[in-house]
DNA sequence: CTTGTAACCTGTCTGC
DNA sequence: TGCAGACAGGTTACAA
């Protein structure tokens, strides 16, 4: 489940692997994930240094010294593997360095996938073009928030998935994000006040650095890249726990799907 | 333009 | 044990 905290810990693990060590080899093992890759990703990456890691949103990046920025997203299902035993079949890229480590891109459900794109022009790629701030930023505040709100008749909880509002925020981190600052999903996007977005955006900046803190959630299929277990889902107050009781008030966690989707929450701290 | 839904793909879990 | 069905972190094409 790789939202804003889990992309941040595979960033960071990949960084003490990849960061200032030359790819030996970059090999795709078919043709395509969600999108096809780049069909010159092997010529372009093979032989590179890489320079530098970093993270937009749910996309990690990764810089090299031929002025090359190749960008992953993780989908659903999308991890790295660091040092594998052996290369199994949703093994989808592998990547060698010159130290003899290892890294494979492993992605059962194929909804992630790899880009490359020039490094100085990397903010024109389509998707961070309309991509709103990042939450952890300093211009990401309350007021932002209410700004971007304004006007909008959808329900906050999908106005907080809209990357063009807010950027890295997941199913998991909105319905926790919205309990911590006590606001119901459905309410209506627009009507929030200026101080239930001061709460809102605090929370969501509090749950994504705790998340990051702890490693990431840990969820039926992913791990950080050093195989360790992230440990928030422990954390989680509400999402996952139908029919438990609520932290804040000890009313039963409900659940109810909208769009194919699961919203958990509380109905009666949540207004 | 805005908003909501279906689809992409595979694995896992639950209930009969 | 088998098997059908529900469900899972995201994004986007398309319909209304």
């Amino acid at each position: 489940m790789p939202e804003l905290p889990e992309v941040e810990t595979t960033v960071a693990g990949l960084r003490s692997v990849l960061e200032g060590r030359t790819l030996t080899l970059v090999e795709p093992r078919r043709a395509d994930l969600r999108v096809p890759f780049p069909p010159d990703l092997r010529q372009r990456m093979t032989g590179a240094r890489v320079e530098r890691l970093g993270r937009r949103a749910k996309y990690g990046l990764v810089e090299t010294d031929r002025g090359d920025m190749m960008i992953f997203h993780l989908g659903m299902s999308g991890r790295w593997r660091v040092d594998p035993d052996e290369i199994g079949k949703h093994d989808h890229l592998v990547l060698e360095t010159g130290e003899g480590r290892r890294l494979a891109l492993c992605d059962p459900r194929r909804f992630g996938f790899v880009e490359l794109v020039r490094t100085e022009a990397w903010e024109a790629y389509p998707p961070f073009a309309k991509m709103g701030p990042e939450p952890l930023g300093d211009i990401f505040t309350g007021k932002l928030l209410h700004k971007m709100l304004s006007g909008k008749a959808t329900s906050i909880k999908a106005a907080l998935l809209d990357q063009r509002v807010v950027a890295g925020l997941g199913n998991i981190y909105v319905c926790e994000a919205l309990h911590i600052s006590g606001i119901s999903p459905r309410k209506q996007a627009g009507k929030l006040t200026a101080r239930q977005c001061d709460a809102l955006a605090a929370a969501i900046k509090a749950v994504l650095l705790s998340a990051i803190a702890a490693g990431g959630s840990s969820l039926r299929d992913y791990a950080r890249p050093d195989g360790e277990l992230g440990y928030f889902a422990k954390e989680w107050r509400v999402y996952g726990r139908e029919g438990e009781d609520c932290p804040a008030c000890g009313a039963t966690v409900l659940r109810r799907a909208e769009g194919g989707r699961s919203t958990f929450y509380c109905g009666v701290c949540q207004k």
